[in-house]
RNA sequence: CGGGGAUUGGCGCAGUUGGCUAGCGCGCCGCGUUUGGGACGCGGAGGUCGGAGGUUCGAGUCCUCUAUCCCCGACCA
């Protein structure tokens, strides 16, 4: 993309209503808008980020054998009333309005219930299973208190995973494949180091579900942290007995605060005998279908990603997520303008994300945008640039190389 | 939902015990000089002070209500 022709800027000044550090890096390097509390647009370049991270976690996903699909915002009430999950008493962050005949509907804050009815249409024997399906879509959550910039949002982006099985020996199974999934797509992220699979509330269903927590300063979790074994234990089921049942012990857990990038949980057959969603087995006997769900929180791991990945200078991407791989600047006459042009070519035709700054601006602003924007390469193009090569620089290093195109888009393709 | 703080040009802020045509920085527009780390000079445009009501000769400033934002807590399949 040629900056020239976009509309959106970087800012100088901090935003004065954001305390969250995710908040103020993204809007002020221009990634995201703010709409209004825990209500982001996602801007050009904050798009894109979007869409690596989706890209990182749907590879993994595909590998699961899961299919992509995309349900819809709109839930009716009949399909909440199935398992007791209408009643406001019961959840507390629905949105709710009614058609113009007055028929009552909620905006999905989640869909177990919804997917268990549309595979119901389509599951009936055990030869149709297991199976899973999984999709990314923004969840609306009437939430009493957003806070911390991406981090709880009441529109937010989530990539939510739900597999059926014919008995809890293939749900389990099938668990653990995906606790290894979800352990990939960290690693791929860049958050492997931080991020530790923590024990947490199973709620009415199992005794455990499982969370994925990245350290972090500022996040709003508390979690008991085992480094060595890499386990955790959310503040919410800490207590003696769990320390003891998980083989855990209390002196080797630190306490640190974290935030949650993923959950996953253990339906059983609850949901199946719940909604009657049930399968012909090889006897002819009907049986409930097995459940178990996924959760990434794929708005909130990119606010995870700002608070981690920065310095004094503004955002530091990693190389996989950043909005584009080179941010271009030629300094100097029409000589230099050239020696960009071409290499803004051959890059895009190679199908490098650069972002050319092709502005009439000084060069201290192009570098400083440059490291606001987090973009891992800076490529300088002067007048010497045809004959002595580019200069490159890694958005983590002070001192540039220098090297020809060719060189050039070998290191960054 | 309880408590605290905030709201003044596009953005970030100042504005004294109420007192004249409401300021500053950044940004924006024009001209010129500059051009490897957010340049400089000169000249401009742009706000009625979140909203409503009230007190007063006079309100950005005091009072009441209200909206919104941030933080702490509670909540968080």
């Amino acid at each position: 993309m040629r900056l020239s022709q976009s509309l959106f800027k970087t800012t100088k000044t901090i935003p004065g209503d954001e305390q969250a550090k995710n908040a103020k890096l993204l809007i002020q390097a221009g990634f995201v808008y703010k709409e209004m509390a825990g209500v982001y647009a996602y801007l050009p370049l904050g798009l894109r980020v979007l869409e690596n991270i989706k890209e990182v976690i749907r590879s993994e996903m595909n590998d699961l054998g899961a299919s992509e699909l995309l349900m819809t915002s709109l839930q009716p009430k009949d399909t909440w009333e199935m398992t007791g999950r209408w009643d406001d008493e019961t959840v507390d962050v629905w949105f709710k309005s009614k058609l113009k005949n007055g028929t009552e509907i909620g905006f999905g804050w989640s869909h177990e219930e919804a997917l268990m009815l549309l595979i119901s249409k389509f599951v009936h024997s055990y030869r149709d299973l297991p199976g899973g399906v999984y999709q990314f879509q923004t969840k609306l959550r009437n939430e009493l208190r957003s806070k911390s910039g991406l981090l709880r949002g009441r529109e937010f982006l989530m990539k939510d995973m739900y597999h059926f099985s014919r008995s809890q020996e293939e749900l389990d199974e099938f668990y653990e494949r995906a606790k290894q999934a979800y352990l990939n797509v960290y690693a791929k992220l860049g958050l492997g180091e931080n991020t530790f699979l923590t024990f947490a509330s199973g709620g009415a269903f199992t005794q455990f579900s499982h969370e994925f927590q990245t350290v972090l300063r500022d996040g709003e979790d508390t979690i008991y942290l085992d480094r060595a074994k890499k386990l955790a234990i959310n503040q919410e089921v800490y207590t003696d007995e769990v320390i003891a049942q998980l083989g855990l012990k209390k002196e080797d857990l630190e306490e640190v605060r974290a935030s949650e990038v993923g959950n996953i949980f253990n339906f059983g057959s609850v949901k199946g005998e719940q909604m009657s969603v049930q399968f012909s087995d090889e006897s002819g006997n009907r049986k409930p279908v097995f459940l178990s769900s996924y959760g990434i929180g794929v708005s909130r791991l990119m606010g995870v990603m700002a608070e981690l990945f920065n310095d004094n200078r503004g955002l530091v991407w990693p190389k996989q997520i950043a909005p584009a791989k080179v941010y271009l600047i030629a300094i100097g006459d029409e000589k230099a303008t050239n020696a960009a042009e071409d290499l803004y070519n051959i890059l895009t035709e190679r199908g490098v994300a650069v972002i050319y700054d092709d502005r009439d601006v000084r060069a201290g602003e192009k570098f400083a945008d440059a490291d606001l924007m987090g973009i891992p390469w800076r490529v300088v193009a002067n007048n010497q640039a045809q004959a002595d090569g580019y200069e490159i620089k890694d958005r983590i290093e002070n001192t540039p190389k220098h090297m020809n195109a060719q060189a050039l888009v070998k290191l960054v393709a």
